[in-house]
DNA sequence: ATGAAAGCGCTAACAA
DNA sequence: TTGTTAGCGCTTTCAT
């Protein structure tokens, strides 16, 4: 019944076992600063006394309670990542990279994932719990009014494959305008005459700028107005169906630039169990990413690469900017993808021209 | 020059500007700890108060601070999630829709990534670095050493796709041995005479439950042992070279099964494309998973579906004993997957028999 | 080069 | 029903 100071053997406490800072100061009777110093290499603390905190601290199997840490110096060693289109198998392996790529910057990645319609601001209020050192936003609709949030919430935003023009806010993009362009001079420069397009999501950036880069390429390399079918999803299913209404008309298409890879892997199935074409000799097929799939001998799809890789590396380098300096402005940077040419785009002239 | 406590006007620190309890409780001149006690729907609360805190909330747009909260309570709302299995879009698939009844139950995804060799021991510091209240596994290896280090540090874990006999680790698998037992009947059913295996990664358990239960299967139904082409990977090329690799031999098989749908469809393109053979005509083809582009019309492949949705249900149930009883023993759960029969496979009994 | 002490934002005893 | 206070584990002035 002793009153005291009444601090130790608070031992019904939580703790849940874990070695602290507290544990290992005890042990080597110094204080606990001391072993935060060494811990976080702060110079001005002796070589002798690092070494031995650190040797005890892996002893002892400590390992730092980040919540606290970033209690403190306000950095929570946090990346959010916001996914929402699932159905593209590009978007997984930019997932797994990314991450990979983040873990060794010593940040972890925390994922949020909405269904394709609602976009990605639902999750917003999630974001803010852990304020995050960084969001990266993978290819799903980001509200203006959301990504201004997080600005004045200082947690700065890389888009992936998106880009706002007003905002302040980074982004990484596949020049998916350029893309466009270079599918319309390449299917020009194969004779083709009929072009036409089968759209991803409508209002998706990605969509947009690719149809625009083969609509304005079609008109200078003189082909017509290219026929579209637009905008159900990124899906097998759209392509599918956008193939069949292609064919249903009167006038066919001879070459068909679809949104993404799985459209185009969709369109030439419809186009040879539906319609009973061959592709490329009724039909040219061409798609947009590059996804592993493209390349299997079933399907052999001509497409544009997007340099997935030099993106990463390019987020890499902005998270570090943009961490590093206080006040640095968000950069915008476009890569050019690179046409990979296979079987489902027919090359000779034919009887054109 | 005054002394006084001073521990106001400290407005040089970091802060970040969010609004904090202190700020709503400043605002309506309450303690911090009725601020609490609203937000966390203490019962013990007048309602008008918990109205006029939550309402203030609102206004200011406050968001906790869930490591300051973490701190306390040792319950970080985090669920670490280890995914190594890239190239099989099952499991990105496993990822999203996970991440999306977290968030419902208010935890958080953090998500670690491996290499497909090294497995997810190597991210074991990171994890305990945010203590998260779960771990879950899908289908990577995790050595029976870190299990017990996370069971150790009181973590529980849900193994997805894997199970670990002796440990004390949650599971939900689907049932792969029953799988590969079923398409061994189902294609004695059928007539073959002549199976064959195409293994994924040799040691992955999902792997040697469906050759073992094939094999099984095989020998049960009077079917000869199945030829068996080992290891490389769960991937298209492996399901590729193996099919080749099997009909380079000098016994045919006229049913070749393979260790997942990826494997399936790799071996389909290299029976067509390399070996100018017709399927099911001169030999059926069998995957696992059921993944979408299964059921394309370029594939149609046969194939044992997991049931994914009912997988990602158990999950969650688990979870929800796992962190309401304290001291709940783990469980392991298997569920039966189902045929789905598509023209990949020869279904009248020809000649046989 | 080291220690003492304050405090990040929050919750939970314990009082009142 | 509410306020006071201690403290989660850590970093960081400020002394020494």
């Amino acid at each position: 019944m002793q009153k005291s100071k009444a601090k130790p053997d608070r031992k019904t406490w939580p703790a849940k076992g874990r070695v602290t800072v507290k544990d290992i100061a005890k042990a080597l009777d110094v204080s606990v600063a001391t072993v935060s110093r060494a811990l976080s290499n702060d110079p001005t603390i002796a070589d002798k006394t690092r070494e031995r905190v650190l040797k005890k601290a892996d002893e002892m199997g400590y390992s730092p309670n980040l919540f606290a840490r970033g209690l403190i110096t306000q950095r929570s060693r946090i990346a959010a990542l916001f996914v929402s289109n699932i159905t593209n198998p590009f978007y997984p392996e930019v997932v797994v990279k990314l991450t990979r790529r983040l873990q060794a910057l010593g940040l972890h990645t925390m994922l949020f994932t909405s269904d394709g319609t609602s976009g990605v601001d639902e999750a917003l209020p999630l974001l803010t719990q852990y304020n995050p050192d960084i969001a990266i936003v993978l290819a799903a609709t980001m509200s203006s009014e959301t990504v201004k949030k997080c600005v004045e919430g200082r947690t700065p935003v890389i888009l992936f494959n998106r880009y706002v023009s007003g905002a302040n806010v980074s982004a990484v993009c596949c020049d998916n305008y350029s893309g466009g362009r270079l599918v319309a001079e390449t299917l020009a420069g194969a004779g083709h005459k009929a072009p036409a397009y089968i759209s991803g999501l409508d209002d998706a950036s990605t969509n947009v700028d690719r149809l625009r880069g083969f609509r304005d390429g079609c008109a200078a390399v003189g082909l017509p107005e290219p026929a579209v079918i637009s905008g159900r999803d990124f899906t097998y299913e759209a392509g599918y169906i956008g193939m069949k209404e292609l064919f249903a008309g009167k006038s066919k298409p001879d070459a068909v630039f679809c949104g993404n890879d799985i459209i185009a892997i969709g369109a030439m199935d419809a186009a040879r169990r539906e319609l009973g074409l061959s592709i490329p000799d009724d039909v040219s097929v061409i798609g947009f990413d590059d996804i592993a799939m493209a390349s299997w001998p079933s399907h052999e799809l001509t497409t544009v690469r997007q340099p997935m890789n030099a993106m990463i590396d390019e987020v890499i380098i902005e998270i570090n900017r943009l961490l590093s300096q206080e006040d640095s402005q968000p950069q915008q940077r476009f890569l050019p993808g690179r046409l990979m040419v296979r079987t489902s785009m027919r090359l000779k002239e034919d009887d054109a021209r």
